[in-house]
DNA sequence: CTTCCTCATGTAAACGTTTACATCCTCTTC
DNA sequence: GAAGAGGATGTAAACGTTTACATGAGGAAG
């Protein structure tokens, strides 16, 4: 079927470890020979077998990428960053996604087990028992935005609470009293922190909690587009809205103009993750930045760095800061 | 280091062939035997090894998936559409990105090679030269949404004519005469095809052809936004613009927005693909819709029965057709 | 001329599976 | 009781590499 080491060797008149030398650089072979060996390859259009050569080297040059539920651009970010910088390192990227419960992401565990040398994993759903149960411990792991207690394992996560405080603080600072925010899925780390910092904020500038200004929400436009809805049923209601995403924010945007409502002059809004679309949305979006294409290539050097110290290296606890960027939804002037 | 099918062979009392029995079922083994192989297992944690099986059946249960620079929406809809179908198979993906040219395709295909089952190709720079050079004949291949001459491969094209002569139509059925298209990248089969949907519905209508009213992009956000700025610079300026994306679509509408053109009453207009979000916008994006998810269930399955027969089946060309979404950016009313 | 080092190459044993073939045993069937 | 069938298991050869070790040749140093 495919031609194989042995082929080229017996063309090349030589035996399969100097036809594997001359393809490793690995030992010094005679300039000739190297020739008459590159030569029978070409002509048979040899191209080394990756299996057998991970079998032997036990490596696979691959990296796993764990994630939850694809949608949206935040994820395609994520893959972009991840897979940009994988292959500089010439590693290939092996993508799972749809993990939403335990039992799912136990299964994807065991299928990425032996074909990659390290493993990204993003999933709110995952706790340090379940990869201590699933997965070698010589497997380097990198846990991308999920919260596990055990600091056995490097971990990426973004800065929730230092953002939404800043994001709620900075509606405040236009003269806002009555700040609601729609809240991310029930459970979810993410949500949780973000929901702490608009609290931290709210009360570092002395204002009462009112829980009816806190609406539900899970991460989608449409769960967003509700929580408007019902937001516009307290009295008295708020004057701007902190949405802990984009797609929630984008939801709220449009409930917010079918009710009328004049952004910002009525009701100054606000989002997290900032999507590269936010700024082209009217009005431009603001919104807390978070460098989703970066967090994909720290994840990635982050797994690498682990894989050359076999995973004997300090294990770090990474988090990444946030950044505020201002436009037209918030009241301030817009920048495209 | 990781325990083998041999230390499971001599805790059992057995050979390896009936522990690979055992896990494979591949053989009658005696009950009680294969109960003491399994205690063994689990005491041990065996895990078979994926790359020995793979290099043993020649066969490694991943597909992969080639695609261009990835951005928005569009293409995580993609990956999760074929993540689905391939995990319900069994199947893991390998996914590589950013391949703009030529060079870049071959080395992705020669990274590819030995790794996977077969092959979903999405890229503008391919040709059937460059597969046959670098790909076993034996491989599967799927092209999607990529113009291959050669009926040699599978292949997953969007109805790109019909879908713009379509959209392109309904503007015209609004009453507009002056319908202006932001084309996307030049070279490109999509952006080509659906400016000649353009061409042709204009015809169809005895409408003479205007060369300003065809104003250049690139698929970006930003090149739509410039687009719009050249085309009011036409006199007589269009009253409806297509544009060949949805990503343009959403430039232009910023850029009509700061010019203070109000749309639809002003300008109408449209995009292609539907992503989720253009519901969302204000006004809600017209769009020409396009199964993007179910392309992607359609490719992955599409190879896997190829898969199945060895590649020796007959190659389909298969044309995925559109449907119109309209909604308020037109000047028909909205729907979320 | 011997000894030793280095370079070039070959031999063969890994790496962890699956599976064709062989062997042995037990049970029918005539 | 002999013959044959078929179930359970073991043996060993693949699959395609890398690499430790061995071998031999040639040159330098004593």
């Amino acid at each position: 079927m495919s031609v194989t080491i042995r082929e080229v060797a017996s063309r090349a008149g030589v035996s399969i470890a100097t036809v594997s030398r001359v393809f490793n650089n690995s030992d010094p072979v005679d300039q000739g020979t190297r020739e008459r060996v590159k030569k029978a390859a070409v002509e048979l259009r040899y191209v080394p077998n990756v299996l057998g050569r991970s079998l032997s080297m036990r490596r696979t040059d691959s990296i796993g990428l764990l994630l939850p539920d694809l949608f949206g651009e935040f994820f395609s970010e994520i893959i972009r960053g991840c897979d940009q910088t994988a292959q500089r390192n010439h590693y290939q990227l092996l993508v799972s996604s749809s993990h939403n419960s335990r039992k799912q992401i136990e299964t994807a565990l065991r299928m990425m087990r032996g074909r990659v040398d390290a493993l990204v994993i993003m999933s709110p759903h995952i706790n340090a028992e379940t990869l201590n149960e699933n997965l070698p411990r010589t497997l380097p792991v990198l846990l991308l935005d999920c919260r596990v207690e055990s600091n056995g394992f490097d971990s990426l996560n973004i800065d929730n609470v230092k953002g939404a405080a800043a994001m709620t603080k900075h509606l405040l600072s236009h003269g806002h009293t009555r700040v609601a925010i729609i809240k991310g899925t029930e459970g979810n780390v993410d949500a949780a922190d973000r929901l702490k910092g608009y609290c931290l904020a709210m009360q570092e500038s002395g204002i009462a909690p009112d829980e009816r200004l806190q609406a539900a929400g899970d991460f989608t436009e449409a769960s967003g587009y509700a929580a408007v809805k019902s937001l516009l049923a307290v009295t008295p209601g708020p004057t701007a809205i902190f949405a802990s995403n984009d797609s929630m924010a984008i939801g709220a945007l449009s409930a917010l103009r079918d009710e009328g409502i004049q952004i910002p002059e009525q009701m100054a809004l606000a989002g997290f993750d900032d999507v590269p679309i936010g700024s082209y949305l009217s009005p431009a979006l603001t919104s807390v930045h978070v460098g989703i294409n970066d967090m994909g290539i720290l994840a990635i050097e982050t797994v690498l760095h682990a894989v050359r110290n076999k995973n004997a290296h300090h294990k770090q606890q990474i988090l990444v800061s946030t950044s505020l960027r201002l436009r037209e939804s918030c009241g301030c002037t817009g920048d495209h």
